[in-house]
RNA sequence: GUGGGUGUAGCUCAGUUGGUUAGAGCGUCAGGUUGUGGCCCUGAAGGUCGUGGGUUCGAGACCCAUCACCCACCCCA
């Protein structure tokens, strides 16, 4: 085979697209329950948006990135996210401006060139929402609200929210003096892994898999012992709000996420369907990001949810009846002239709005009729020669196997209603 | 980047301790007499056994290399 896919993207199927479309539906269906409008940003940016956006020391930048050179001697990089470029939009179009409080989704494909595993693809979909302009901890409730309807709509019910104040800045560099001072002299004991994020980044030490580090770390100094009152105070509102809104939760306080921008509320949302990519969404608040690209300082929330992710919950849980909607009519003619006739009343019953598919392949009736069969059409319509100059054809129904002479009026009003109203299971 | 596993027909897989013309199921195509599908029956097409070397009288099976995919580490959605 000379060509094929490279490596960590997918071809998604004619027979696996209908599974998607029905997510995408479920997915806008939520949003608009809850007023978020889509935004459509583009799929890739300037490098630098990302490097600043999502962090230097991330390993997002530094290893994972799709970043060329172009024609005019620009680094640019394929999104590996998208809330840099959303917030980027949000200051570029003074959307700030325009109305105090900015809902909006989206839903696109991402790159990020890491090594391809079960639920880990190097393009790879997400669907997010972020709400910019509010401060009020009771949004960040909302967005996680979204996130958990579209899986309850999806009818994922095995899920487990995660959740966690990660703070500000100032509350982050006490505990990480006080954390240091508690890891520093026991440095050398831990795995060598984790040992180089003492300097990089020692909050990520919590949210290690390692059993020998989280043993270290019995009895080191955690960020929420930390928490001034104003953090502690959203952080509770939160809570209690989620508890309002009958969404339950763990708190977690070895929760850290791996993006630089977020500050308080930090939430991911696991599945044990899953393999060891167990993250269904995450996300949470990023008061500071919308000034570090540039713009006036806006508190905002967010999340992004790994499309591929739920699919793979949602076969799991067996769901695989999508709604798709069968053909209505297959129309069968053999000669010459009942092609042509079948031409035409294919072209009359599209017109009027029916799904219609015919044979171009010269094949004999009885193919033909494996082939409606295939497709599962709810009729079959017969040419034959000698019905043409009536104008009556034969209408059958391939389920209960009904046949009866209609002309085209007759036959477009038989068929007016679906037998299965394509609501999914 | 580091491990482990797997590569035989379009798909899912069998192929005994290396031994003749490499098999099955599903799918595809054509038939099963009188203009009608699904089920059943018959038949057909379809494979450089991932690729390149090597061992051997003989390799789909053994050895080496290489590529691809999968899973895990790492990281994350």
């Amino acid at each position: 085979m000379k060509y094929q896919r490279i490596k960590g993207t997918v071809d998604i199927l004619p027979s696996e697209t209908g599974k998607w479309i029905y997510l995408e539906e479920i997915i806008r269906n939520v949003m608009a329950r809850f007023n978020y409008k889509e935004i459509r940003v583009p799929m890739f940016e300037a490098t630098e948006l990302f490097a600043r956006g999502i962090g230097e020391g991330t390993d997002i930048v530094n290893k994972e990135m799709y970043t060329f050179t172009d024609q005019g001697s620009r680094s640019i990089t394929l999104r590996p996210e998208a809330t840099a470029s959303v917030v980027r939009c949000y200051i570029e179009e003074s959307l700030g401006k325009k109305a105090p409080l900015t809902k909006v989704y989206y839903i696109g494909p991402m790159f990020r060139q890491e090594k391809p595993q079960k639920g880990r693809q190097r393009q790879f979909h997400q669907f997010g929402a972020e709400a910019l302009g509010s401060a009020d901890p009771r949004i960040d409730a909302e967005i996680i609200a979204v996130s958990v309807q579209v899986l309850k709509d999806c009818g994922i019910n095995q899920y487990e929210v995660a959740l966690n104040s990660v703070a500000t800045p100032q509350v982050r560099a006490k505990h990480r003096e006080k954390l240091l001072e508690f890891v520093r002299p026991i440095a050398s004991q831990f795995p060598e892994v984790d040992r180089e994020k003492i300097d990089r980044n020692p909050l990520r030490l919590f949210d290690s898999k390692l059993e020998l580090t989280q043993q270290l770390l019995q009895g080191a100094p955690l960020l929420e012992e930390f928490y001034d009152d104003e953090v502690r105070r959203d952080f509770d509102i939160v809570k209690e709000t989620l508890t309002r809104l009958g969404i339950p939760y763990a708190s977690d306080p070895r929760l850290v996420r791996g993006l630089d921008y977020y500050t308080r509320t930090a939430f991911e949302i696991r599945s044990p369907l899953l393999g060891a990519q167990d993250s269904l969404s995450g996300g949470g608040r990023y008061d500071l990001l919308v000034e570090e690209l540039g713009g006036d300082p806006t508190p905002a929330v967010g999340f992004a949810a790994g499309m591929e992710r739920t699919l793979i919950v949602m076969e799991a849980i067996g769901k695989s009846d999508y709604g798709e909607k069968p053909l209505d009519v297959f129309v069968i003619g053999e000669s010459e002239a009942e092609r042509k006739q079948a031409l035409l009343l294919a072209k009359q019953l599209r017109d009027s709005g029916k799904t219609v598919d015919l044979d171009y392949l010269a094949r004999s009736q009885k193919a033909q009729m494996k082939e409606a069969s295939r497709q599962n059409a709810r009729f079959a319509l017969f040419v034959f020669a000698d019905d043409i100059p009536g104008g009556r054809f034969q209408l059958k129904n391939l389920a209960s196997g009904d046949q009866q002479t209609l002309s085209v009026d007759e036959i477009i009003k038989s068929i007016k209603f679906p037998a299965s109203s394509g609501s999914p299971s």
